[in-house]
RNA sequence: GGGAGCUUAGCUCAGCUGGGAGAGCAUCCGCCUUACAAGCGGAGGGUCACUGGUUCAAGUCCAGUAGUUCCCACCA
């Protein structure tokens, strides 16, 4: 049992042994077991196109620790892993490498195209997950999925034909958002708005057969192409002779028609609006209202196409634009030039201007479904951590417009549409049809796949076996809690919510914890443009898995965002380093003798102290658990963290070294079990933070097989000593007074001196004497003498006060008089401050009228204890002089 | 145009249901005390952005102001 241990350690000969022993062992296996109660987590699905960053790291760590502590406490716990397919990054990806080899996708045509991207996921799909495992995930790699495997790729299936069923799935005519750049259509929540600086042009078109003009200003001149009216406010009493009458776009000879429409307003601008259908949202609707024709301009890469005249055709949308203006300019058209700043919508992929394009897609209608997911969460089924994000969840689905759910790209869940060459009939199906069921034509499927946002919505359920009545599904459906960045809810959460409910008839997860992104340590958002992302890899090469992992998890609330210092990095690691040489200490002070008859029950002879640290880990236990229960993992680490530092090692261990090393102190057995016991503890609390280190301990000490099968720390009221809490409470007091004391007196720690204890309470003196020994150890006393009254005590030994005691130490040689008249001076003034604050607190009548009556009882305990105390020092002041 | 967050020690941030302001890092002083110098002991440093309100009591609750960050939004 007994081992030797490196002074430092040293994380790289640790973690991947221990991870996989892990794996191998299946600890992180679980199967569906309904004599078990479940705690399921979903990983939010990496894109196989990634690279693990800081922000994976964040969200694996959170996960990892909700996992673990669970795991620990006895439940069923699973943590499902897997990859997303990432339509749109991934086929930018492999598009690009094949221009390296002169080849485009027309080129090699679909299915060559699908060989390919599915050989590049067998070549590199995996990169990610293997980084994952680097940070110690308690992944069931067993059941590990991806959105395109075929369980996943049938729930898709699935989910569309029974939503085409219920008419909620509808293929139609809209305007979609277009980006030129990826050739494919994309969905609202893929548009980034940003406000630029614009150029605002106002033009004007002569009205036929009069000498009157219409007005109008535009950010995007190119669209004038594709203008079909102008409208004006219907109360706008400027214009009202005007609609009806017909305006002439000049370089196209159009003619447009006037039309009054409530959208237009008329304090803005000019009052008049030039009206597209074909190229933007507004001018759709307003279309719609006038039966106006929808004339499109623009060809896929953003291209002016034959409507827009022999002059203009094959001109890209920019070049369009200068030669619109400089020709409306020549023709005398063109009116005046503003600057004005507008919301541009980008694509979030490739940052290119999207286009509103009028286009024959497939849409998923949401309406009907958005509504139970917004009631499960006004009912409080969804419970959303931090509660602030409930209300950008309930706007958000308040105001859902249709889901364009079609992506012109290949790789993705192909949608299982058929068309009929014949007739019209479009038939939807999970198994294709040889033939027109309507007509007995040719069919062919569809061109279009699936935003890669459809698969993940199924995530929770298809990857339990769904639409498969599987045990899996039975069991650990719905989740426990659902971990990602808040950035992620519109896309991702409440898709979830709402497939949930439609399809397994209750939400996906009852919680929901939203962390933040992850910034430089200036403040600016990782970003792979900015080129200031940190590799987490990098951090774990140099200070391993379990610092990166306890900097992630501490000094951070949810949905904050969270800055990267290196130096907390290395503070944790510097606590990891604590945690390491306690238990190195321990281990050094046991033989197989002690380890073998201190490994027992509570052993009968602990003392004060022992009872003490005991009682303190257990209440550490509760309340951490409580703070995990709580999603506050931040202040769970924290607590763990100065109760193993500042309590255990700083305290504690201190206080057993004299017993350790006397042989015949008849505690010290006591001492090594509760050295054991406590570090036993406060591994098990820290393992779902740190991992490795704590189950490289663990098992050092052969406290288990592992610590993934030990229990996790329970409250218990037999260790709960609260009267030997108040005794060593004291001590330290007393130990740290005197400290301070040398301190101030520049005593030099190597000087020891009799140190007299006075108090003429009994039970107070039977404290110290107990505690001799470390105050002797701990505050440089050589000797201590406990008296009940203050009797040959040198007159100028320097003194210290404790609530009920005094505490002396003759330093005579040392003692500069002055100096410890000033520190007196010091003392009586901090505490004559504690008396008046109390104080008047006391005297306030409605503190005491009003507060609770356990409250009162305190402060006047307090005052009582402050004014004795003051007492004294004045007492010892005086003695001086 | 709506909505949300943030403003606490030099820096980065905690502070749960209101009851004597905390941590890490940095700074200063003293220590090679036989687990750890990635350490030990001690110290300094904050009118908790501002104003008002509720309360016996406000960093904490409410209202407003300022600065700042973010999200949403079809003002051409």
């Amino acid at each position: 049992m007994k081992k030797d241990m490196e002074t430092k350690y040293n994380p790289k000969v640790v973690e991947d042994r221990l991870y996989a022993d892990w794996v191998e062992k299946g600890y992180f296996h679980a199967e569906a077991d309904e004599n078990k109660e479940p705690y399921t987590i979903m990983i939010p699905p990496p894109n196989i196109t990634g690279r693990l960053h800081m922000g994976h790291a964040l969200n694996a760590t959170l996960q990892d620790v909700l996992i673990r502590f669970k795991k620990l406490q006895g439940y069923n716990a699973l943590w499902m892993p897997g990859t997303d397919h990432a339509a749109i990054a991934t086929e930018v990806k492999i598009v690009e490498k094949m221009a390296e080899e002169g080849l485009t996708k027309a080129s090699l045509g679909r299915d060559a195209f699908m060989k390919r991207a599915w050989q590049w996921y067998d070549d590199v799909g995996g990169v990610i997950t293997k980084q994952f495992r680097k940070l110690g995930v308690a992944c069931d790699w067993q059941r590990q999925r991806f959105t395109m495997d075929k369980g996943c790729s049938d729930a898709v299936l699935e989910v569309f034909v029974k939503l085409h069923e219920k008419g909620l799935i509808y293929r139609g005519e809209r305007l979609v958002n277009w980006c030129t750049q990826c050739k494919t259509s994309i969905s609202d929540a893929e548009v980034e708005h940003e406000d630029k600086q614009s150029g605002f042009w106002h033009f004007k078109y002569p009205i036929k057969d009069s000498d009157e003009y219409v007005v109008f200003a535009t950010t995007r001149p190119e669209t004038m192409l594709g203008d079909v009216a102008i409208a004006v406010n219907p109360s706008d009493e400027r214009y009202a002779h005007l609609v009806g009458k017909t305006a002439i776009m000049p370089i196209l000879g159009r003619e447009l028609k006037i039309v009054a429409d409530e959208y237009v307003k008329a304090d803005f601008g000019t009052g008049m609006v030039k009206v597209t259908p074909a190229h933007d949202f507004n001018d759709f609707e307003i279309g719609v209202r006038h039966d106006l024709e929808r004339i499109n301009i623009m060809n896929d890469d953003g291209s002016i196409n034959e409507a827009g005249g022999d002059n203009y055709a094959g001109l890209d949308r920019y070049e369009a634009r200068k030669k619109i203006i400089a020709q409306m300019d020549d023709m005398g058209y063109f009116v005046r030039k503003e600057e004005i700043t507008n919301a541009v919508g980008g694509h979030d992929r490739c940052g290119s201007v999207v286009e509103p394009l009028n286009k024959l897609q497939w849409f998923v209608k949401m309406e009907e479904l958005a509504r139970p997911a917004l009631d499960a969460y006004k009912n409080g089924d969804l419970n959303i951590v931090p509660p602030r994000f409930g209300k950008v969840y309930s706007h958000w689905l308040e105001g859902i417009k249709d889901w364009c759910i079609s992506r012109q790209l290949w790789w993705g869940h192909r949608i299982p549409a058929y068309h009929c060459e014949g007739c019209e009939h479009i038939e939807v199906a999970k198994i294709a049809p040889d033939k027109c069921p309507k007509c007995g034509g040719a069919v062919y499927q569809d061109e279009d796949s699936l935003d890669t946002w459809f698969s993940s919505a199924l995530w929770p359920f298809s990857t339990l076996g769904w639409p498969e009545k599987t045990p899996e599904l039975a069991h650990f459906y719905p989740t426990s809690v659902l971990v990602t960045a808040y950035e992620i809810l519109f896309f991702w959460v409440i898709r979830m919510a709402f497939a949930g409910i439609e399809f397994m008839g209750e939400l996906p997860f009852k919680d929901v914890l939203l962390h933040g992104v992850m910034r430089d340590d200036q403040g600016r958002k990782m970003s792979k443009s900015l080129g200031n992302g940190i590799d987490p890899l990098g951090i774990i090469e140099e200070y391993g898995a379990d610092a990166l992992r306890f900097s992630l998890a501490t000094g951070n609330s949810p949905g904050n965002d969270l800055r990267f210092y290196i130096e907390k990095v290395e503070s944790s690691r510097n606590f990891l380093n604590k945690i390491w040489n306690a238990s190195r200490f321990i281990m050094m002070n046991l033989d197989n003798e002690t380890a073998e008859a201190t490994f027992g029950c509570l052993p009968s002879e602990l003392t004060a102290a022992d009872k003490w640290i005991i009682s303190k880990a257990n209440t550490l236990a509760k309340e951490v658990a409580e703070n995990l229960d709580k999603y506050e993992l931040g202040l769970a680490a924290d607590k763990a963290y100065s109760f193993m530092w500042d309590e255990f090692c700083d305290w504690y261990i201190e206080m057993a070294k004299p017993r350790l090393y006397n042989a015949d102190d008849e505690t010290r057995l006591a001492a090594l079990w509760t050295l054991q016991h406590i570090l036993s503890t406060g591994l098990r609390l820290l393992h779902p933070f740190i991992p490795f280190i704590t189950e490289e301990i663990y098992t050092s000490f052969g406290f288990g097989e592992s610590i993934l099968l030990a229990d996790y720390p329970k409250y218990q009221d037999e260790l709960n000593f609260p009267i030997e809490e108040g005794q060593m409470e004291q001590i330290k007091e007393a130990v740290r007074a005197l400290r301070n004391m040398r301190s101030q007196m520049n005593v030099p720690p190597s000087r020891k001196a009799q140190t007299f204890v006075v108090s003429t309470n009994v039970d107070v003196r039977a404290v110290f004497e107990a505690g001799a020994k470390y105050i002797k150890s701990l505050a440089g006393a050589n000797e201590v003498i406990v008296l009940s009254e203050k009797v040959g005590i040198d007159d100028n030994a320097v003194s210290v006060v404790v609530p009920s005691a005094e505490i002396f130490m003759p330093l005579a040689e040392l003692v500069d008089m002055e100096k410890e008249r000033e520190r007196l001076q010091k003392e009586i003034k901090k505490l004559q401050g504690e008396v008046d604050r109390v104080n008047a607190k006391l005297n306030n009548q409605g503190f005491i009228a009003k507060a609770p009556a356990n409250l009162v009882e305190e402060e006047k305990a307090k005052a009582a204890k402050y004014q004795e105390m003051l007492q004294v020092v004045q007492k010892q002041l005086e003695g001086l002089k």
